[in-house]
DNA sequence: CTGTTAGCGCGTTCAA
DNA sequence: TTGAACGCGCTAACAG
């Protein structure tokens, strides 16, 4: 492949003019600059992006660290990150990491030999200790969805709390008194925020938490398949189900099927993750419904701005001033999903006695 | 962030001596070596992958350009040849063109600049020059899924024909003359096979094509619930559907029921792809199936031998022998979209005329 | 307005 | 077994 020596010798001109030519960075003569065109040209010639790099210190590219892109909430978090940054100019390395720390460890090592620009992460919740190298090499990290512990950088996330309240509300109001809830397990934060929210309102409306209706999964299909059965063939079944994702919405349903009970005749439901198919379904699915390209601009605009930030103040902490949080809404969507419960239920909540 | 240099000052050595410790690339008295391997530790050194690529030509990095991720079949085949290609050290830039050609062209360009080792490619169909360039350059292409014209590689495929056929076979022998197909513009590959499959089967079983029964349409669901319901308002409304991928599926479904009409009483449904909730559907879908797996493995399979051979043998068109195209079986899966037609049929196809 | 020079961080000859 | 020197392709000082 052609390079700017090349073109400079072809042209008759220096390397350092073919250069300012490409980058126009500095004034050239319309003639000359023409004749290096036209060098170039007639060489197919294309700058390295790598020798670039190298003393510029800039890569234009970021790095996008998820569980499993073959979910639809994490593939349209991909898309829309990636469909902004294309249009400032960087691209993506996608790395998925099936949420194995190991896994997660072996991209992060790789994206800092890579010298990404930034790092965009949903990550397992387990410590990783790169983390910290990051940002020790001013590397700015967001972390969207989900957050460890002890996060380096801003969080971008819905309000999960308020979610899994509204979700579970949402089926006290039919007169549920047995609500179950399928979750992630407990080391994500999502999981955290949304099982909090629904035993927060169970216990706002009067109803005691019962861990047994708490169950808690991995990330794959059979696992939560397993789990709802497990729910379903209880002899005091619940009435209700809170999915806190889209797995466990299709894990429910098979199980459903496969023990041939009825939504919502024998059981209600609220799912998280309002996809396509959620609507066609019969019948159609109340969800909790969030934003992923208000999730996924939120956080490619933080990023920027950090990178930006780097940029001016050295100072480390500094960044954390023009790069705040950001906890984004998520809405109920109502369907046909719920009903009251077939067996007679309790007292009916007085409206009057229900939080705002 | 620390340099070879910094490490080999510290260790007392040379940075010839650091750099064959890191690459086990000549012997190291056992002794400096733990000392360099303790100075690395200490500077939390990390080798950066931009100067090695530069002299080394190799990047370890391919890309992967796809019309949408957000389809759980790119996303699926992304997803697979992510997991393949991490396995053997190599990671990915995804590259989402929304079939947009510019898009496309943007993308090739950058990939172009950024020197990856190779490309996996589903093409928007639309001619690319650049696409030459890349053999040019002797940077191996694969395409996967669609392939454009002139492929200037490898294509890894399906059987769109015999998919396109075998749906259509199916709907006949319930007894459907009036078939309809909703599909992608043939200016894609796979649309191309799957519409001509389709006409073949009707011709074999002495069913006339009807040009206005084949409604193709762009990317979106929206357009594709538009040609859905121009379908449905038909006076001699189709009896069987093919969709040939799954927003045509989820598009038909949508038209069924702002309709207000049944799948199967009153419109048979052949779908393509096999998403985990297309079994969960009211009916469950019947479905073509094909083993993304196998896609995206012979996709990484192909790109890395064309990689291995390209080091070789020198000569342009040797790697032509060592990466073969690859046809890749669809199956049908039969569940419960597929009836009778409700108003009187034709004479029903007698069984002894069918193609094996 | 243009050319020369010196690195960026690494791998890799060639000597020792 | 080790070190010194060169070059990968480019940008950025500094001169002219």
């Amino acid at each position: 492949m052609a390079t700017i020596q090349d073109v400079a010798q072809l042209a008759g001109v220096s390397k350092a003019t073919v250069s300012h030519v490409i980058n126009d960075t500095r004034p050239v003569t319309p003639a000359t600059r023409q004749v290096v065109l036209d060098a170039i040209a007639q060489l197919n010639y294309r700058p390295s992006a790598i020798a670039r790099s190298l003393n510029t210190n800039v890569t234009h590219t970021i790095g996008v660290l998820v569980a499993d892109i073959t979910n639809p909430f994490f593939s349209g978090l991909v898309r829309g990150v990636e469909r902004q940054l294309s249009l400032q100019g960087y691209n993506l390395i996608v790395c998925n990491t099936d949420e194995d720390p190991e896994q997660e460890a072996r991209y992060l090592d790789l994206l800092l030999a890579k010298r990404v620009d930034g790092l965009i992460v949903a990550p397992s919740g387990a410590a990783q200790p790169l983390f910290q190298q990051f940002s020790a090499y001013n590397t700015p990290l967001v972390f969207v969805d989900r957050h460890p512990d002890k996060p380096y950088g801003p969080v971008i996330e819905i309000d999960n709390f308020a979610a899994g309240y509204e979700a579970t509300k949402h089926l006290i109001r039919w007169g549920h008194r047995r609500i179950a809830i399928l979750s992630r397990n407990p080391t994500l934060s999502t999981a955290r925020g949304r099982i909090s929210g629904y035993s927060k309102a169970l216990q706002a409306h009067g109803l005691d938490v019962d861990e047994t209706l708490i169950q808690v999964t991995g990330i794959t299909l059979e696992a939560a398949v397993t789990n709802a059965l497990r729910l379903l063939d209880r002899p005091d079944r619940p009435t209700a189900v809170v999915t806190t994702n889209h797995i466990m919405t299709l894990a429910l349903l098979r199980a459903l099927r496969e023990r041939n009970l009825d939504c919502p005749t024998d059981i209600s439901l609220v799912g998280f993750d309002d996809h396509p198919w959620a609507s066609l379904f019969t019948p159609p699915l109340t969800v909790i419904r969030m934003s992923i390209s208000d999730l996924s601009n939120a956080a490619v605009g933080t990023l920027l701005r950090a990178i930006e930030c780097r940029t001016q103040g050295q100072g480390g902490d500094l960044s954390a001033e023009c790069t705040p949080d950001v906890v984004l809404p998520a809405e109920l969507v109502v369907r046909a999903s719920c009903a009251p419960p077939a067996s007679p239920a309790g007292p009916t909540v007085r409206r009057a006695s229900l939080p705002t």
